[in-house]
DNA sequence: TCATTATGTTGACAGTGTCAACGAAAAAAT
DNA sequence: ATTTTTTCGTTGACACTGTCAACATAATGA
């Protein structure tokens, strides 16, 4: 059958792929070479190269899931907001905020242009486009071809925020300021997004 | 004479890291290798371990230097600036985001912890510090110890905004919205950073 | 003057990504 | 049913990396 030819192959790719998961929230994306991941899918070093012509496709992937999990994150989190515009725009950067904080490696590399390139994986650039339409549409923008459509402001300005805080919240450079465990850091993040939701969203 | 030395040593030092300044302004942080770095110099794979006690402590130094740069590209716009919170708020985005286009690798460098663990780099985490300091001190926010002081929200929302931007059109996830040359990216900066400046500046 | 420290060298080691060559097994074509 | 081709996997090699160890020379300090 052919069915059972293709379940055996997905399951060696889908063990690299989990491999790389692994290693990937055990020691970061420093810790996430070929041969490392295929020595704990159990096969050699070379096989990987069967599935993925070179590390930044497996990065690609990876990053591919990271930009579906975001979108279902910011997703149910602004089904569970009030219908207002400011409220669905703190659910939705508190929501991108919480993904970050829980994900921090593959946000990094769904956020790095030299680890993933999205120009050469189209598939996982839909995934993050999506997720920008998403921002617009909840701020209730309508995207145009216009680069300079003055409407989408408030789209950037509001993801640059909520990424930005993010970004360093998840390096460190708030240290100082926000608090140490999770709950701590959420609840930070949670009063800055309140300082800006309302005031950005139009 | 003392000084000789003192210059012939700074010399060398000196030589070690203008190479890697070269190294990762043409091919990016990836290609600055430690051995690359040697031989740009002039001398043995091994020298530069005489001078920096690892590769993260070149890439420390260059964050540092990085660091007094960015600094002293806010500290003149906010000069220029009208005497007005947002107007500085203004030029110190705009900044921010000058600094980050022309100086992409450094901006890297300077906000990835993997790369530069600004707690192990004393010299360069008070060059940082000061750079959030001049953040809080144009905005009119005196720093407090207690964490949940609502007062800093405008200074981590103002800072978390330009960064957010930065980082996003670094890593090319503007590209479409933004123009590809240099003028144009920093003119739809401009736009946002006007959308922005004066609702969050208190 | 002699001992010590600073500065430099070469050599080695384990690790990396990935190309090349090869074998077995499955699929496709005849 | 047999042959050919493609897929999937292997091992071996190559050039590269960061950094430890051992050693040489030169500057410094006692």
């Amino acid at each position: 059958m052919a069915v059972i030819k293709t379940i055996s192959r997905d399951d060696v790719r889908t063990s690299i792929l989990e491999a790389s998961i692994a290693l990937m929230n055990e020691g970061g994306l420093g810790s996430l070479s070929m041969r490392e991941v295929a020595r704990r899918a159990g096969v050699s070093h070379q096989a990987p190269y069967h599935y993925f012509t070179d590390r930044e496709a497996i990065l690609a992937e990876l990053a591919g899931d990271g930009f579906d999990r975001l979108y279902d994150y910011m997703v149910s989190a602004i089904g569970l907001a009030r219908n207002k515009v400011g409220d669905k725009n703190r659910a939705m950067g508190e929501a991108y905020i919480r993904f970050a904080l829980n994900n921090p490696e593959v946000f990094r590399l769904m956020f790095r242009c030299e680890m993933v390139d999205l120009m050469r994986y189209p598939e996982a650039k839909l995934k993050a486009d999506r997720c920008f339409q998403l921002v617009a549409i909840t701020l209730g923008v309508t995207i145009t071809d216009d680069k300079s459509n003055p409407d989408m402001a408030p789209v950037i300005a509001c993801w640059s925020m909520a990424h930005g805080l993010a970004t360093l919240m998840l390096e460190g450079k708030l240290g100082e300021a926000f608090g140490d465990t999770m709950d701590q850091r959420e609840a930070a993040a949670g009063r800055i997004i309140g300082f800006y939701a309302e005031r950005l969203a139009q």
